[in-house]
DNA sequence: TTTAATATCCCCAGAAGCGGGGATAGCTTT
DNA sequence: AAAGCTATCCCCGCTTCTGGGGATATTAAA
């Protein structure tokens, strides 16, 4: 099996060492950099070249959320796994929707911290039970129940105009057809949507996601 | 530890004697009702009161999703795994949309089975990488990047009532307010906003979930 | 072959939205 | 006291949208 190369952020030096020894003491990783903030993450990733990174959430000046944001940026396939001492909802969503691949709690026994991080070397989505089923909450809310309209392809090139902020004479124009056309498809939106107006036609093909 | 009851469908008879042999071979397991169709599954669920059921996706008939749907209407916090014989995508989806707590792959070593339910058991997600990752990706797109308008409470209300379709005037009457008045919040939102339109407005007020 | 679906185009008249003004009054912050 | 924000209301004139008609051509299905 390779060795994990597993870079650390933290400014506590207690757990920058604790957890540096908890690596070297475990067969497969390679601390290849451990640092008490992120001020040059983005050249020592480079010189580096770690597998995974390890970063505190919490950590004063340039914080760990925007050392995330730097590393994601320049590097969206490198796996980053955010550290906090405890289950702080808003930071750890936050750090998901940067790109986070997971996150580890400081409380976490060593063996579940060395399981989680070969869980994101392999692939894997390591964090709490909880969250993971917000999550997934927000899954079910952003993909669900399409009805299907039967709308025509053409129908759906108007829609998608309109709801890009296009008037009916623009959706005309790039579409290249006549006003008068782009009204008859809107007509039959509205009656196949069942709405009456423009602003209802575009609020319900985005919240039912019937474009893109 | 307190024993997990197990109910499990599944018209593979092969599977389910599998299933069953498995777990009953294990510590902590009670198989208690295993069922080659799920027409009376709320009453059997009603009668054994299970702790998490397992419940194969492709199944003749009323299949495992109609299955998981009737379940989750009626015992929206019974835990269901699905079982499916390969990763479909689409229907694992589905599946989580409709209220599966995560699925199972019947070619998974019978080991990540079993540790699998328990973690379902315990309140976990257990799910492959790859749709967890995907899962992940929808919670990322759902939830970012909230800006801040600075949009007055009365002109979010107006919003809101434009969102659900509200014309200027439906709005003024609604909020009892002149209509002149409805038009000057809607001149300021324009301006703040950044848009022209109406459907811009809406579009915007959506996407960036602007309102509830 | 008739029917249905799709895409295209046209007219009229009324309803609704939009831009750019101006104005008053209450309340908070400086 | 002055400045700023918010909520309220008004006018003029123009543009755009909407409803309800009708029409033709192509293609696919019954």
């Amino acid at each position: 099996m390779n060795t994990i190369k597993v870079m650390l952020f933290d400014d506590n030096s207690k757990i920058l060492d604790s957890m540096c020894m908890l690596l070297d003491t475990h067969e497969g990783f390679d601390v290849c950099g451990a640092y008490s903030n992120v001020l040059n993450c983005l050249e020592e990733v480079k010189i580096k070249n770690p597998d995974i990174v390890l970063m505190d959430v919490d950590m004063p000046g340039l914080n760990g959320l925007e050392g995330l944001k730097l590393l994601t940026k320049k590097y969206p396939d490198l796996p980053v796994l955010m550290l906090t001492s405890f289950d702080d909802e808003q930071k750890v969503y936050s750090a998901l929707r940067n790109g986070a691949r997971g996150y580890l709690l400081k409380s976490m026994p060593p063996d579940t911290i060395v399981n989680s991080i070969k869980e994101a070397y392999a692939g894997g989505v390591p964090m709490s039970d909880r969250v993971a089923n917000k999550v997934l909450d927000y899954f079910r809310k952003a993909s669900r129940g399409n009805v299907d309209y039967h709308l025509t392809d053409r129908e759906l090139d108007v829609l998608r105009l309109l709801v890009n902020g296009s008037s009916y004479q623009q959706v005309a124009d790039e579409l290249s057809i006549s006003y008068e056309t782009v009204r008859t498809h809107i007509k039959h939106l509205y009656t196949k949507l069942g709405v009456a107006t423009l602003a209802e036609a575009v609020v319900k093909a985005v919240k039912e996601e019937l474009i893109d």
